[in-house]
RNA sequence: GCGCAGGUGACAGAGCGGUCAAUUGUACUAGACUGUAAAUCUAGCGCCUAUCGGCUACGGAGGUUCGAAUCCUCCCCUGCGCA
């Protein structure tokens, strides 16, 4: 299932095979693609191969909400999608956050982090704690979570009346989504929780966890576990000890990484001496170009995350040389491709920046399309190149390398 | 020529005596985006000033008023209708 194949003699970073119980595989380190609702936004089926993508990550609680009813017959990812690589389906746990506390505090999952380390709140977490299973919280914060599961009230899908999520849920739907590599369902916690609500949440997790693999019933999918506790050393390290015992397929890194790069590469290395080291390990929801070689140096083998597809809907494009907005009124008239040299569909078609401003700024569709065409490409082909310099021994050198050009 | 309706910041289009440098939308500019509430969001957008504040502005010229984009007079222009 998982093989590793390759060491950097001077990190952690490894090459390894994943191969799924349907016979896909792929080589590692790895970047998922986001798809969300089953599908790669912008993209068509062959646009993912010609980006040359293998893996791709959709959502349980969106395709949940949005299937319906449907969701009992449904065909499963690969054929929705018509895709033949690896899929993956995250449980829901994010959207605990994603709806609730990330609108309510204002804050994504890597943000600042407030003092509270240094200031013991348990009085003030146990009155949020409260407030929360009393259901007082912010109107902006449309999830309530239970010891027992979250409920949902989401305005995005019209709710009048809460729906009702949890592991054994979370499981059975995406044992019906038919994903190769399904999450554990977890309580991803805000940068701004304090160090006993977050400590509450990780044993929440915890026990969700057990109780994935308790219900989980297929076997030809993987079941990943995630580990929690935010920002906290103790709490990382018993989350990872904890979530790392527990007989998963692979292992995942999820919630609040804190607030600056120190503290998301801190969190990898409280926790990955935890986690078998033979087995895959995943970072959720990130990153940029710095994290993902801050992690694959650390062990990690695959990274998730929407920067490469929404910010390229956004205009923003990433090269060897650095990201930069295609909207701007300096790239007008710009005759030049997004990079030289990329074999991405969209400059082997020959589309130049000038074009591509032409169509952001007229909201031609197509401009996001071609922006995420060379994202993804972009996004994969780093990858690859970062396999290659572990296999000849030259990460620490690739990596330097390409962060001074990039940073 | 007569009748009617109008002329507001890059454009569209509010305001119709003071709280108006002027609502809003678009365009433009900058910024953000890390398990997709996101082809989205935030901010700026007359001139000078770091800020306070000052200056010039609602077709033009006068006038009424403590005070006018808002009221009056004349002029110029645009649209529609009638000649």
């Amino acid at each position: 299932m998982f093989t590793i194949t390759a060491r950097d003699p001077h990190s952690k970073a490894r090459v390894g095979t994943l191969t799924v119980p349907s016979g896909a595989t792929i080589e590692t380190p790895t970047y998922v693609i986001v798809g969300t609702n089953a599908e790669v936004r912008t993209l068509s089926a062959q646009d993912l191969k010609d980006t040359h993508t293998g893996i791709i990550i959709a959502n349980t609680y969106h395709l949940w909400r949005k299937l319906g009813e449907k969701l009992s017959s449904y065909s499963g990812l690969h054929i929705a999608m018509d895709y033949q690589g690896i899929t993956m389906t995250d449980s829901g746990g994010f959207q605990v956050f994603s709806l609730g506390f990330s609108r309510e505090h204002e804050v994504s999952k890597v943000g600042f982090f407030p003092e509270h380390d240094t200031h013991p709140t348990f009085l003030n977490d146990l009155i949020l704690q409260i407030k929360i299973w009393l259901g007082i919280t912010h109107k902006r914060n449309s999830v309530r979570v239970m010891p027992w599961g979250a409920y949902f009230k989401d305005e995005n899908y019209g709710d009048t009346k809460k729906v009702f999520l949890n592991a054994r849920k979370s499981i059975e739907i995406q044992e019906k989504l038919g994903a190769d590599i399904i999450l554990a369902f977890d309580e991803c916690t805000s940068p701004k929780h304090g160090y006993w609500y977050t400590k509450w949440a990780m044993n929440r997790t915890h026990r969700w966890a057990r109780k994935c693999i308790e219900v989980k019933k297929k076997n030809d999918q993987l079941l990943y576990g995630i580990v929690q506790g935010g920002a906290f050393e103790d709490l990382r390290k018993q989350s990872a000890k904890t979530i790392g015992n527990m007989p998963f397929n692979g292992f995942a890194i999820g919630g609040s990484l804190g607030a600056s790069k120190k503290d998301m590469y801190n969190v990898l290395e409280w926790t990955m001496p935890f986690l078998p080291d033979e087995k895959p390990r995943h970072l959720l929801g990130i990153g940029q170009i710095r994290d993902i070689f801050e992690g694959v140096e650390r062990g990690i083998d695959t990274f998730d995350c929407v920067i490469p597809t929404r910010e390229a809907r956004h205009g923003a494009l990433w090269t060897h040389n650095g990201r930069f907005d295609v909207k701007k009124g300096e790239f007008k008239d710009s005759n030049i491709p997004i990079e030289e040299g990329c074999e991405c569909p969209t400059c082997s078609n020959k589309v130049t920046r000038g074009m591509l401003y032409g169509m952001f700024h007229s909201k031609n569709p197509e401009g996001g399309k071609y922006a995420t065409l060379h994202n993804v490409f972009f996004f994969n082909a780093l990858m690859s190149e970062i396999r290659n310099s572990i296999k000849n021994g030259t990460f620490s050198d690739f990596k330097h390398k390409t962060l001074q050009r990039i940073v």
